[in-house]
Parts: structure tokens; C-alpha cells; sequence
DNA sequence: CCCTTATCTGAACAATGTACAGATGATAGA
DNA sequence: TCTATCATCTGTACATTGTTCAGATAAGGG
């Protein structure tokens, strides 16, 4: 019958997978607090005690909803930075630049999956050197750095804390205009006063 | 009799003051995940529907407290300007720094405060400029930047974009160390590298 | 002293996370 | 093809939560 057909999938190992999907769209629409695991299950089409087959409890979802984001954001990073091809140093400026605008973009299309991201759910355990190696959009940054370094528009001096510095800024610029306290208009602004620390000529 | 005794206070309206301040020992302890209306007004000594007199709902309970934190924070910060007085080049650059280093303390002692803080429930719905006046915090950065050009430490062309790069470097790596994608150490390097961007004069 | 008004209580309700005993269906071996 | 085993899911149950609302209680002014 197409009722048990339906079942039948989850016993395949698609419930994993199901859970993930529906609470994203739950926390795309309402945010973290209202994630209910009753709603998920039941927009499924499933026992609200079937999920705790995949997850030990409630946080873990929205811990594995939380770092999947991370992946999500890191393709859309990689995407957005293939339209940008070429080894000028225009291109790379251009690249840097789009890098940081991709990562604001991703964070005011979706605030409350930024909220999660950044949240206690997506705390680090392991090593901070591991877990930036594992970060493919820290990766991305790095080697949009490197680019720039390469095309002569950045000086070798300032590369040290490059990282650090950009990322900083443009999290800083992101986080602070998502919870309302600075204006999107800043967040160019800071890019401009970004490029001028960094040293990038224009 | 005692126990009658303990009611009449809140007659007299210490109970929307008990309320916050119960809020933020729990909220201080396990986050706000966890925060129930109905554990605070057991603590207090309450029946669960009396906060309903006070605040809405919880998320209103919560608002306030992540409020009345950027007062703390405004009075942390201040008192420890304090320490540092003077009308000197080397006081302003001392001071400017400490700044910076209290709102990082502030976050690192108490993460659950900085994550209420910056959640979605102390979301800015006021006009950006009047929510920056309000906010004693922006206030004395301000006043820390203009003590730092009057003194000669940075020069004028930096200034007018300066608040901006301040608070997103010294907000984005305190947020990044909070959630674990950074590390401690990383502060104090990127405090180093918003002084050279800033110009200022060693 | 009473009466109005602010303040708090008690009981109730629906929803939630979670535990656990058992049912169900897939799959491998005979 | 039948059967036994095992992962997967259901049903029920329980404590806890936010929230509502009718009524009790105390305070303060006339």
C-alpha cells in the first residue's frame, strides 16, 4: 500500500537525513526557540519518539542542523567565488571583496540560521588548528589571502594576521547588524576601512 | 507573622525587580535555553502567574534583563576608564585599549550574558542613531576615539569611520572566541592590528 | 471603617522533551 | 520459501513548561 511505502523509506535511513531538512525549515522560519521535535516528527509523518534513534535528544539536532549551515555556507562561498575567475590581481581583490559580501548576504537572507551558527549549539570542542582546517570557508578565506598576496595587491607584512583580521571585521560588522545595532549601510563601509588596514591597493 | 512578611514586599513593588534579578542568576548559570518563568517564581517564592503582572511573557522577561546588562556593561566599562585618568597621549592610548579588553572580559566571564545580549530578544526596533545615543557603552567609545585625536594619537582621516572598525574588530573576535572559532590569545593580536589600522601612534 | 484598586494565588490547559516497552518490517541464513 | 534476528519505528506515559483567568488578599484613600 502507498501508506507503507512511505514508511518504508525511513527504514532505509532517510529519517536522518528528514529530520535535519524539516528543522531547517522550521528554525528558516521561526528561529531556534520555537524548534519543536513534536512539529518535525509530525511533518513527517512519524512518532515523536523516532527521532531519538538518530539524535540523543533535542540540542544535537540543532547542533547537526548548525553544522551542516556551516557546509551550506561554505558552498555557496565557493560557488559565488567561481564567478569571479582569473589570476589578475583585480580578480583577486574582487574575490576578497565578494568573499566578505557572501558572507553578509548569507547571514541577512537567513538570520536565524546565522543566530544558530554562531550559538551555543555549534560550540568548538576540538582543536582550534583542527577545526579551522575543517572549515572550508576559513580555507576559502585563506586562499583568497594568499591570492592577494601573490597579485602584488597585498604586502607580505599584514598577512600574518590577515585571517584574524577579516574575519573579525566582517563577522563583527554582520553580527552587530543582524541584532539590530549597526545599519546594513555599515556594513561596505567596513569593508572600505578593512581593505585600507589590509594594505590592498586599489 | 515571617512568611506574610516576605509578601509585602513584592505589595511594593519589588517584584518586577526580584524577577530580573532571579532571571540573571539563572541566566548567569545555565543560559537561556533553560530559563523558566516558573523556577524563578518558585525561588522568589511567588506563584508561577504572578510575573504575568510585570512582563507579557517570558521572551519580555528576557528583553529586559539583556537590557539592563548593556547597563552593566556601560558601568563596568566606565569604572574601569576610571582607573586609567588623564589628560595625556599615553593615558587616552591606555585607555582606548582597556576598552576594548573590558567588553572582551565582559563576554568571557559571562558568556550567557553576552549571548543574551547581542539574541534575538534584545533586538534594536528604535531608530539606529537614538538606539546608539542610548547606548552608554557606544557613548564612551565614542569619547575614548575624540581623546584620541584631541591628544594627537590618530589622526582626523580615520576618525569618522573609526567607531565602526572598533566595534566590529573588538565585537566579531570577542564573539568568534565566545562560540569557539577563535582563540583567547587571538584578542590581543587583533586589538594590535585595529591600532596600527586606526593609525595610532605607538 | 469601608471600598476601591493593585497585587498575587490556584487551578486549569495545551504543548513540549524524553523514556521505555513493545510492534513492525527488512534481511540474512536455512 | 520459511524463519529468526535485528534495526527501526509506534504508543503510551510522565514531568515540566508557558500562559490564561477567575477569584482571593492586602493597601491606601475617603
Amino acid at each position: 500500500m502507498t501508506t507503507a511505502r512511505v514508511r518504508d523509506q525511513y527504514h532505509h535511513g532517510d529519517l536522518e537525513v528528514a529530520l535535519i531538512t524539516t528543522a531547517r525549515k522550521f528554525v528558516k522560519k521561526n528561529g531556534l526557540e520555537s524548534l519543536s521535535l513534536r512539529q518535525i516528527a509530525n511533518e513527517i509523518g512519524v512518532s515523536p519518539s523516532a527521532a531519538y534513534h538518530y539524535f540523543p535528544d533535542r540540542n544535537s539536532l540543532l547542533s547537526a542542523l548548525g553544522f551542516s549551515l556551516f557546509e551550506e555556507l561554505a558552498d555557496y562561498q565557493e560557488r559565488e567565488l567561481a564567478k569571479v575567475p582569473g589570476a589578475s590581481a583585480r580578480a583577486a581583490r574582487e574575490r576578497f571583496r565578494n568573499l566578505g559580501r557572501t558572507y553578509f548576504d548569507w547571514a541577512i537572507r537567513e538570520p536565524h540560521f546565522f543566530n544558530l551558527m554562531f550559538s551555543d549549539f555549534c560550540l568548538i570542542e576540538s582543536s582550534m588548528d583542527q577545526a579551522r582546517e575543517e572549515n572550508r570557508a576559513y580555507q576559502t578565506l585563506v586562499h583568497c589571502l594568499d591570492d592577494l598576496v601573490e597579485t602584488g595587491s597585498m604586502d607580505k607584512k599584514v598577512r600574518a594576521s590577515a585571517e584574524l583580521l577579516s574575519w573579525s571585521v566582517v563577522h563583527g560588522t554582520t553580527s552587530l547588524i543582524v541584532s539590530g545595532h549597526l545599519a546594513s549601510e555599515d556594513f561596505e563601509r567596513a569593508l572600505d576601512s578593512l581593505e585600507l588596514a589590509l594594505g590592498i591597493r586599489k
